[in-house]
RNA sequence: GGACGCUUAGCUCAGCUGGUUAGAGCGUCGCAUUUACACUGCGAAGGCCGAAGGUUCGAAUCCUUCAGCGUCCACCA
C-alpha cells in the first residue's frame, strides 16, 4: 500500500464529488445491484423524494442554506444505502422581488438609472443576467458541500417547464373562482413602485410627535396629519357615553383644514374609548383599519397621496408635495388656524417598511389579483375553503411537522389570514397570464375615471352621482361602466350633467350626473357572484367599488371590447368581439405563486409524467422555520386544490444559525460566516458536522470558527485511525468458506466472514461487535426519527472514544509483531481476530458516518474498494419502513 | 395585547413516558510523549438543574404561581 499522508487533505473532496457525479447514482434510475433483490431488499423500488427548497438567485449562499443541505444530503445518503430509489431534485428561485429590486439599486448606484429608464426589454436582460450568475455561483456552492442530488432534473422557478404550470394553475384557480381581481387595501412601496404581500412587511419603531386637532366638538390625535384632508366622519365607539348625544349617521358642519366639511358620526365598535378621546377620523384609502370601517358602513374612499407619495389636489395648496416634506407645513397651518390642539412628542409609532429592500409602506387602494382564501372548493366530495383545506392537512396527521409545536403556530396563522395579494408590479417574474381584447392601454386608462366610493343602491339605478378622479369629461359623453375585476358591463349611460369644484383656487376632480343610466342583467349576476348569500332585488344596495368608468367611443369596438382571457397561451382571437389585439396584463406574480407548486411543478405538472406518479408526493419538507408561512402553507394550499393531494409527508424545520453570541447573522453587523470560506479551510465535512451537532429541529444554533475546528480534528482522526487500520490489516485474508457468526443475522456487518480456527472472532472481540451492532441500530433509530443531532454526537463520541481510544489501543498489542511470551499459533489467532474487528468496525462506522462525512469516508473507502461507499449497504438488517 | 419556547458545569447544549452517585462537546488546570493522529493521549476540578409552593415512597423531569430572557403573531387613530 502506498504511504498516506499523516493528515486529512480536505482539497480532494472536488474530486469525489466528480467520481459521485459521473457514477450516475445521484438519479433514482440508478441502483446497485444489491438493491435489486427484494429478498434482502425491502426497499427495492420505493422512493424518497425531497424537493430542495430552491435558493434565491440573489447572490451566495449563506450558512443558512449549509444547514438545509447538509440536513437534506443526509437524509438522502441514508435513504439510498438502505436501498430506497432516492430522488433530491434541485432547483433555484427567480425571487422576483428580491433579484429586481438588488439588480435596481446596483444599476442605479453604477449608472444612476431606474428601471423605467431602462425599459422593460433592457431591465429584464439585466436581471437574467444577474440571476445566470448567481445561479452559477449558487450550484457550484451545493456542489461543494457535497450534496448529492439529481442534477438531471434541475429546475428553476422562472423555466419554460414552471412557466406552464404557473399559467395552468392560475388558469385552474380562476375559473374556480378562487382567484378574483379587484380593489382593495394593498401595501404599496411607493419607492419600489410595487404592491407587497403582509408577510413581506418589516415593522420599525420610531419616535414621533403625536398631534391633538379639534375636528368640531371633538378632539382627535393623529400621527399623520397629512392624511387627513378628507376625513369626512367622525368615529367613536357606540357604548362611549361622553358621546351619547351624538347620533349614527347625524351630520354636522364642522371648521377643517381647507374649509369647513360636513362631518357624519360613525358608532363602531372597533375605536378604543381608552385611546386617546376615544374619537377618531378616518382615512380609509390609507388605512386598512379605517378601510375595514368604511366598508362596514358603506363609507365613501378618496385617495389623498398618489402612488409617488405625493399628495392630490384635495390638500389644497399642498398639492404635490411629498408627504415627507408636506408634514411640518401642514402643522404649521393647523396651528395657525387654530385647529392645532397640543403635540405629544413622544409617541411610539410602527412604520411598515418594504423588507425586500423598499421604503415605507404606504397603504392604497389599487386593482390586484387575489386568491380568495375563504373561497369553498370540492375537496375529495365535501365543500371546504381553501383556509380549511391548509388546516385539515395538518389536524389529520397526513402532513406531521416536526418540532409539533410549531403545528399550532401554523394554525394559529391562518386563522388569521387574509386574502392574498398575489399581483406585483416589478416586471422581473412570472407575467399574469392574463390577456386584454385590445390591449391593456385602452382597457386600463379608464382607470382614470373610476369612482373612489361604494356605490349604494346601484342596483336600484337611484345613484347616478359619481366622482372621478384625472379626467376630464363634457355633458353628451356617453359611457359604459365595468367592474373592474372580471369586466362584467355594469350599465351604460350619457352624461347629463358635470360639476367643477373648487377649494382654495384648486381644482376638484370632476362630479357628474347621469339621469339616463340603465344597469344591465351582468350586474346582477356579477353581484349574485360576489354576495351569494344575499337575496338580490331590485332595490338590494350593492356593495360594488370595484368598477371602471369608461368613456365609450367607436374605438373600443373595432380595436377590442376589453375582455379579459385566462390562458396558458397568449389568445389568437378573443370569444366575444374576435378581435386579434391583446395585450397582457403587465403585472407579475408573487413569488411564492410558483414556488407554491414546486414540488409538483419540477416533477412535471401539469404534465402526468412518471415522475409525478413515483415521486409525488414528496417524503420530506426540509425548511427554515422562518419560512412556515411563506412558503409551506401555500404548497399545502396549492397541491391540495390543484392535485388533491398533500405535497410532503413531513416538515422538519431548522433553526436559525447564528454567531457564537447568539446574534442574526447580517452583513451590516459584519458577522456573516462564508461556507465557501470555512470549507476551504476546514473542509465540508467539519462544517456539515458542526452546523449537525446540537441542532435540533426548530432550535436556533450557534456556530463558531472553533466548533468547525473541531470537526476538522474529528475528519483527521477518522483519517488516522483509518490509515492505522488498513495498514494493521493489509495481511489479514478473508477465510475462502465463510461461515455466519452464530446468532448474528443483525449483526452491523453481515454476513461476518468467519471460518473455524483461523479467523475466528475471540470472544472478547465478539463482545464489541455486539456492542457495535447496537450502537448501529440505534443510529439508524435516530435518523428514523429525524435526530440528526444526536446521531452526529453519538458518532463522534463512538468513533473517537470507543473505538480509537479504547478498541485500537488494546488492540496494539495483539497486532505487535513480536508476540514472544505466547505460542505462535496463540498469539496468531489473536492477531487474526484483533484484525477482523478492526476491519469490521472500521468499515461499519464509515458507512454510518458516511451521510455525515461523505468526503473523507469516501476518501477511505476509495483506498481498497472499487465501489462507492455512497451505494453501499447500510449495517445491519434493513426494514421495509 | 395574544401565543409559543427557554432558564441544568465558565460557554453551547443533552437529559424519552418521574427511579440508583445529573451527562456530552468546547474551555480551564495537571500529567504524558518521537505514538495512526499535537488537528494527540491520560486524568482532574466545575452544577442546592431560575425562584417559591404542590403531587409522590421518590421530582431536573408532572402541576400551580412568579421572575428573567427569547421568538412569532396582532395592533391603536
Amino acid at each position: 500500500m502506498k504511504e498516506l499522508p499523516k493528515h486529512y487533505d480536505q482539497s480532494k473532496e472536488a474530486k469525489l464529488y466528480k467520481l459521485w457525479e459521473s457514477s450516475g447514482y445521484f438519479a433514482p434510475e440508478a441502483h446497485p445491484p444489491w438493491t435489486d433483490n427484494p429478498q434482502t431488499n425491502p426497499n427495492h423500488g420505493k422512493p424518497f423524494t425531497i424537493s430542495m427548497p430552491p435558493p434565491n438567485v440573489t447572490g451566495t449562499l449563506h450558512v443558512g442554506h449549509a444547514v438545509m443541505l447538509a440536513l437534506q444530503d443526509i437524509m438522502i445518503r441514508f435513504e439510498r444505502m438502505r436501498g430506497r430509489k432516492t430522488l433530491w431534485l434541485p432547483g433555484t428561485d427567480h425571487a422576483a422581488i428580491a433579484t429586481q429590486s438588488k439588480v435596481e439599486s446596483e444599476i442605479y448606484k453604477r449608472e444612476g438609472k431606474t428601471r423605467f429608464d431602462l425599459g422593460r426589454e433592457e431591465f429584464l436582460r439585466r436581471v437574467e443576467a444577474f440571476a445566470q450568475a448567481s445561479h452559477d455561483t449558487i450550484v457550484g456552492q451545493i456542489k461543494s458541500l457535497g450534496s448529492s442530488c439529481d442534477w438531471s432534473r434541475e429546475a428553476f422557478t422562472l423555466d419554460q417547464a414552471r412557466t406552464l404550470a404557473v399559467r395552468t394553475a392560475f388558469k385552474q384557480m380562476y375559473e374556480a373562482g378562487l382567484i378574483y381581481r379587484g380593489k382593495r387595501i394593498v401595501n404599496w412601496d411607493p419607492k419600489l413602485q410595487t404592491t407587497v404581500s403582509d408577510d413581506e412587511i418589516e415593522w420599525k419603531e420610531e419616535q414621533v410627535p403625536f398631534y391633538y386637532l379639534k375636528y368640531g366638538p371633538f378632539e382627535i390625535g393623529t400621527a399623520r396629519p397629512e392624511t387627513k384632508f378628507g376625513d369626512k366622519y367622525v368615529v367613536m365607539h357606540p357604548k362611549d357615553k361622553r358621546y351619547k348625544n351624538y347620533k349614527h349617521g347625524q351630520q354636522l358642519e364642522v371648521d377643517w383644514m381647507n374649509g369647513k366639511v360636513t362631518a357624519t358620526v360613525i358608532k363602531d365598535e372597533s375605536v378604543d374609548p381608552e385611546f386617546g378621546t376615544g374619537v377618531m377620523t378616518i382615512t380609509p384609502w390609507h388605512d386598512l383599519a379605517d378601510f375595514d370601517i368604511a366598508q362596514r358602513h358603506n363609507l365613501e374612499f378618496e385617495q389623498i397621496i398618489d402612488f409617488k407619495g405625493l399628495l392630490l389636489p384635495v390638500a389644497g395648496e399642498f398639492a404635490s408635495q411629498h408627504i415627507k416634506k408636506a408634514r411640518p407645513l401642514i402643522v404649521e397651518k393647523l396651528k395657525r388656524q387654530g385647529l392645532l390642539v397640543k403635540i405629544d412628542e413622544q409617541y411610539t409609532h410602527r412604520i411598515a417598511t418594504n423588507s425586500r429592500g423598499g421604503g415605507i409602506i404606504e397603504p392604497q387602494i389599487k386593482e390586484q389579483w387575489f386568491v380568495d382564501v375563504n373561497e369553498q372548493i370540492t375537496d375529495h366530495g365535501s365543500r371546504i375553503t381553501l383556509k380549511e383545506l391548509m388546516k385539515k392537512a395538518v389536524q389529520s396527521g397526513q402532513v406531521k411537522i416536526i418540532p409539533e409545536r410549531f403545528k399550532k403556530v401554523y394554525f394559529h396563522w391562518i386563522d388569521n389570514l387574509r386574502d392574498w395579494c398575489i399581483s406585483r408590479q416589478i416586471w422581473y417574474g412570472h407575467q399574469i397570464p392574463v390577456w386584454y381584447c385590445g390591449g391593456v392601454e385602452k382597457t386600463s386608462q379608464p382607470r382614470m375615471g373610476f369612482h373612489s366610493s361604494i356605490v349604494p343602491e346601484l342596483l336600484g339605478g337611484k345613484r347616478r352621482t359619481y366622482r372621478l378622479r384625472d379626467h376630464k369629461f363634457n355633458v353628451g359623453d356617453r359611457f359604459v361602466f365595468k367592474n373592474s375585476g372580471n369586466r362584467i358591463l355594469l350599465g351604460k349611460g350619457i352624461i347629463t350633467n358635470v360639476i367643477k369644484t373648487t377649494v382654495g383656487g384648486i381644482e376638484l376632480p370632476d362630479m357628474i350626473h347621469s339621469d339616463k343610466y340603465k344597469t344591465t342583467p351582468e350586474l346582477i349576476a356579477a353581484f349574485k357572484r360576489m354576495h351569494p348569500d344575499e337575496k338580490v332585488t331590485k332595490t338590494t344596495p350593492a356593495i360594488i367599488y370595484d368598477y371602471e368608468f369608461i368613456p365609450f367611443s367607436k374605438q373600443d369596438q373595432t380595436e377590442g371590447c376589453g375582455q379579459m382571457t385566462v390562458s396558458e397561451t397568449a389568445p389568437t382571437k378573443c370569444p366575444a368581439c374576435g378581435g386579434t389585439n391583446f395585450e397582457q396584463d403587465p403585472d407579475t406574480l408573487d413569488t411564492w405563486f410558483s414556488s407554491g407548486l414546486w414540488t409538483f411543478s419540477t416533477l412535471g405538472w401539469p404534465k402526468q409524467t412518471k415522475d409525478l406518479k413515483t415521486f409525488h408526493p414528496t417524503d420530506v419538507m426540509e425548511t427554515g422555520y422562518d419560512i412556515l408561512f411563506f412558503w409551506v402553507a401555500r404548497m399545502i394550499l396549492m397541491t391540495g386544490f390543484l392535485l388533491k393531494d398533500i405535497p410532503f409527508k413531513t416538515v422538519y424545520l431548522h433553526g436559525l444559525v447564528r454567531d457564537k453570541d447568539r446574534q442574526k447573522m447580517s452583513k451590516s453587523k459584519g458577522n456573516v460566516i462564508d461556507p465557501l470560506g470555512i470549507i476551504e479551510v476546514y473542509g465540508a465535512d467539519a462544517l456539515r458536522m458542526a452546523l449537525m451537532v446540537g441542532n435540533l429541529p426548530g432550535n436556533d444554533l450557534p456556530l463558531s470558527e472553533d466548533k468547525v475546528r473541531g470537526y476538522r480534528n474529528f475528519a483527521n482522526k477518522i483519517w488516522n485511525a483509518s490509515r492505522f487500520v488498513l495498514q494493521n490489516t493489509q495481511d489479514y485474508n478473508p477465510p475462502q468458506s465463510p461461515l455466519i457468526l452464530r446468532g448474528d443475522k443483525t449483526a452491523a456487518t453481515p454476513p461476518l466472514k468467519i471460518r473455524g480456527g483461523r479467523g475466528e472472532l475471540l470472544p472478547e472481540d465478539k463482545k464489541i461487535l455486539k456492542d457495535l451492532d447496537n450502537f448501529a441500530q440505534s443510529i439508524t433509530k435516530k435518523l428514523e426519527k429525524y435526530d440528526f443531532a444526536h446521531a452526529a454526537e453519538d458518532l463522534y463520541r463512538y468513533f473517537w472514544h470507543t473505538f480509537a481510544d479504547k478498541v485500537i489501543e488494546e488492540a496494539k498489542p495483539k497486532l505487535a509483531d513480536n508476540l514472544s511470551a505466547e505460542a505462535p499459533a496463540k498469539a496468531e489467532k489473536k492477531r487474526a481476530s484483533a484484525q477482523l474487528l478492526l476491519k469490521t468496525m472500521l468499515e461499519t462506522q464509515l458507512k454510518l458516518l458516511h451521510p455525515f462525512m461523505p468526503f473523507v469516508t469516501e476518501a477511505i473507502w476509495q483506498i481498497n474498494h472499487k465501489d462507492l461507499l455512497m451505494i453501499e449497504k447500510w449495517p445491519g438488517k434493513l426494514t421495509g419502513d
